[in-house]
DNA sequence: CAAGATTAAACTGTCGACAATCGACGCTTA
DNA sequence: TAAGCGTCGATTGTCGACAGTTTAATCTTG
């Protein structure tokens, strides 16, 4: 199981912060399916494959274990955290109440500069809408709302958005394909961002609310296909 | 720097999860203010204090770290998390969304027992309002928080209540007092809970507005008062 | 006397080692 | 044959050590 692509190691980015380094590259074996919800994190094997010693990958574990995407279990190691289909509606939920307020305080900062870069990333969810490749989607449709966080102005409502995110692409991940139709949700996109530009709180949150709530009621759906489609790893 | 008062040491404690123990030692001394803001955490010094090793010290500073409790200078060591006025700020802003959405699941989750249990304690902060025991109210007023956020049923909603309310809780200690008039504010502790009761999302909401929207501007105006309140230990 | 250079102490980052523990496998026995 | 037991390998938890860096203190010099 092959963490990293590049045969020489992380030695070419190993500069500073060796622990930061393992916790991105775990975060994205993660959310990139090579390692599956419920697969034991064996510290050893992790440590050998970057070639350094055990230390940092527990220290960089810790950080995920708060972050919620491993659980720690004493004595027996650290294990990718499996979501039930009640943690995706906890996080679709509270997903929905952190980004509409992102939004609405997203409105009242809202400056020509970041209206275009709003507008820019629409179009490119309008152009990746043609194209046949749901993971691409899935990478801009995130990144337009993540915009929205940034925007709002709060470094806590970025880094909460961040860890919901996290999660989320966790499962995606698995699912494989996320839209039926991915020209109406580049279109509910555009209505979110014309609530946005007009500024009007109540709107704004009726838009996010039935935006998001389309993309979870889509996941739901899949969810409940797969009998048990977030736990990987058997044993 | 003592941050333990038994003298034996934690080893009465340590049958299972050091680190985590560790964690929450830590956690104590920052929000009792053993720990100011700005303060370096020494490695070896809480170590040999606790007369363990560094390795789990490292560990629990990394969950600190994810939390926001500490913050990680590579090469230079943990420090506590100093946070200035726009901090409070952030965090009552998002504070207040995350409430008043746990504060309407819980209006749908709502029983007798739960019920009961909001009402019990606000009579214990009736009480407190008596007593000139301003760390008691806050710890009192934390408590009545948290219930609604537990019976909202979300754990992700608590784990980042219990988040914004350790950062809160840091300055708050420091602050030392945090309420001018006690009893005013135990009254609105009623009308959040009658709102509750009720049922109607719009009263919820604006009653928790009011509510924390209170203790921000208290906040506020005493982090003003002070130049650098939340800046202890100079170097 | 102040500012910069130099030396010494303290601290972090990482490693390898060792004991304790867990889980799996095979063996015995009814 | 199936259940219970003991053994063995694999893995975690913790420690002490060492190199490299930062910080503090001392000394030099204009």
């Amino acid at each position: 199981m092959r963490l990293i692509t590049p045969p020489v190691g992380l030695t070419a980015l190993a500069d500073t912060d060796l622990v930061g380094q393992v916790a991105r590259i775990l975060t994205q074996a993660i959310i990139s399916g090579q390692l599956l919800p419920g697969a034991k994190v064996v510290e050893a094997g992790i440590a050998r494959e970057l070639g350094i010693s055990r230390a940092p990958v527990r220290e960089a574990a810790r950080l995920l274990e708060r972050q919620g995407l491993l659980v720690a279990n004493p004595r027996r190691g650290f294990f990718v955290r499996r979501l039930e289909a009640a943690d995706i509606d906890e996080i679709y939920d509270l997903r929905i109440c952190v980004e509409c307020h992102a939004a609405v305080l997203a409105a009242q900062n809202l400056t020509p500069q970041t209206r275009d870069m709003l507008r820019r990333q629409i179009a490119v969810l309008q152009e990746t809408a043609d194209l046949d490749d749901p993971a691409r989607q899935v990478e801009e449709d995130y990144k337009f709302h993540r915009m929205i966080c940034e925007i709002a102005g709060s470094k806590r409502l970025l880094r909460l958005f961040d860890d919901l995110a996290s999660e989320l692409r966790m499962v995606i991940g698995l699912i494989g394909r996320l839209y039926d139709d991915p020209h109406r949700i580049a279109e509910t996109h555009i209505a979110v961002l014309d609530a946005i530009e007009q500024g009007d709180p109540d709107i704004i949150v009726a838009r996010i609310d039935y935006h998001i709530g389309a993309a979870w009621r889509e996941v739901a759906k899949l969810v409940r296909d797969i009998p048990s489609p977030t736990n990987g790893a058997s044993h």
